[in-house]
RNA sequence: ACUACAAGCCAGGCUAUCGACUCGGCUAUUUUAGUUGGGUAGGAAAGUCCGGACAACACAGAGCAAUGCACCGGUGAAGAGCCGGCUGACUGGUAACAGUCAAGAGACAGUGCCACAGAAAAUAACUAUCCCGGUGCAAAUCGGGACAAAGGUGAAAACGUAGGGUAAGAGCCUACGGCUUUUGGUGGUAACACUAAUUGCGGGUAAACCUUGCAUGUUGAAAUGCCACAUAUAGUACCGUUUUGAGGACUGCUCGUCCAAGGUACAGGGUAGGCAGAUUGAUCCCGGUGGGUAACUGCCGGGACAGAUAAAUGAUAGCCCAAGACAGAAUCCGGCUUACCGGCUUGUAGUUUUU
RNA sequence: GGCCUCGUAGUACAAUGGAUAGUAUAAGAGUUUCCGAAGCUCCAGAUACAGGUUCGAUUCCUGUCGAGGCUA
């Protein structure tokens, strides 16, 4: 029995380079409190990230709190993305930015961030 | 028992499911994967306001400048911290005394400023007063002299009171008192206090410039060392190369000393991965026992202490207490300041009840 | 992580330590006009907060809070 829910070290963006690269040519779009920079990228697999901006969110303990909430609705949501790309053996990097200036629930959280994987994993496929 | 103040300690807990980082064991293996056990935010982690440790560079200095500090003693690695004392101001009190606060050296080195009001804000002038002389019956006025007491405005006004003195006055003189300079004595480690003689008595402001004394080498873990990978010893402009010195270090400036053959700017190319630094140290807590008024500290025994690197320490659900505040490590410590729902312990003061 | 600068009416800016804190514009009222705009007259409005120095702080000093910038 394989784990599914895991966020292992492999399975995160980790890399500085990466990431510039990623918000120098990626492709992005916006679902209202998210923006999500997206490309894809040499090895299979993959790769997440999250952030907030301090200019949103003064306090340190908000921050952590609306990321910590970001990564666990990533974990539990990610398996039908990556799925897709063992099947057709591509690899992916992914940045989230949240832009809201509200604490946000939970609930909340994890409904766009359904939809937003939704409209990755089309766009995946043309 | 309640209320107020001060000091110290704690900073929700448990269960289930799914995760993250790290350390040790085991299995496969030697990049790694699986499994099992342990650990995983603070009293302020914050502000970055002080002080250090540590690291790199420098150590050839002199002068100037800059910044900071400023009663005394102690504490400690150190400090603009803390403790104790002295002095001053304010508050309470008849007083003894108690409490709070103090950037608490110098305004007899010099410069500046002191609005409005007031004669005048520091030179002593002006008005007024008094004396002598001229004119005049007088009032008054003119000239010469005396003196700094009177002027009631202001936040601040030329030691205070009484007497003498004088033409009128004045520390001009005397007595008492206040402050001050210098010297001595006594007590105290010292600041200082008391006391004797002596010198004088024209304000405030140094968180105005400043003077005096003391201190400060510069830069901060994105420091620094090592390994790996990659490229362009190319281009343009200016300056310079052994007697002539571009530039650099001490160094913020000047002098001086030393190094010196490449340096600066523009445009462009490459890399930005890993290991060490790095978490156990002037550490914290508990118990016992000494020293000290206290801050603090000696000895003995026991216990505790995250280590990430795009950055972990979490999410969901339920239950309990009764509703969880402020808030998130980034090299590490000691302090200060600020934010904060509550709970516990100790001490002091007050009120009420019982014995 | 380290360092620096600045907070004045709604807005943009002034003010040597001296008291009615000024100017422009916006807002409000009036006047003008058939109605409006422009003009004219009037009016209300602020020193980020808390302490200290000073006779007296926008100004000087200290501490908070907020905003902006530099450094890789």
């Amino acid at each position: 029995m394989v784990k599914q829910f895991t966020l292992g070290k492999q399975e995160r963006l980790k890399s500085r380079k990466a990431i510039e690269q990623l918000f120098k040519d990626g492709q992005r779009f916006t679902i209202t409190p998210y923006r999500v920079f997206y490309r894809k990228a040499g090895k299979p697999g993959l790769q997440f990230g999250a952030g907030v901006s301090s200019k949103n969110f003064k306090k340190a303990v908000d921050r952590n709190r609306v990321k910590r909430l970001m990564r666990e609705a990533y974990r539990l949501q990610k398996n039908n993305l990556q799925k897709h790309l063992k099947d057709s053996n591509t690899g992916l990097n992914l940045f989230f930015i949240y832009t809201g200036k509200e604490l946000p629930s939970y609930d909340i959280i994890y409904e766009k961030m359904a939809l937003a994987l939704q409209k990755l994993t089309d766009s995946i496929e043309q």
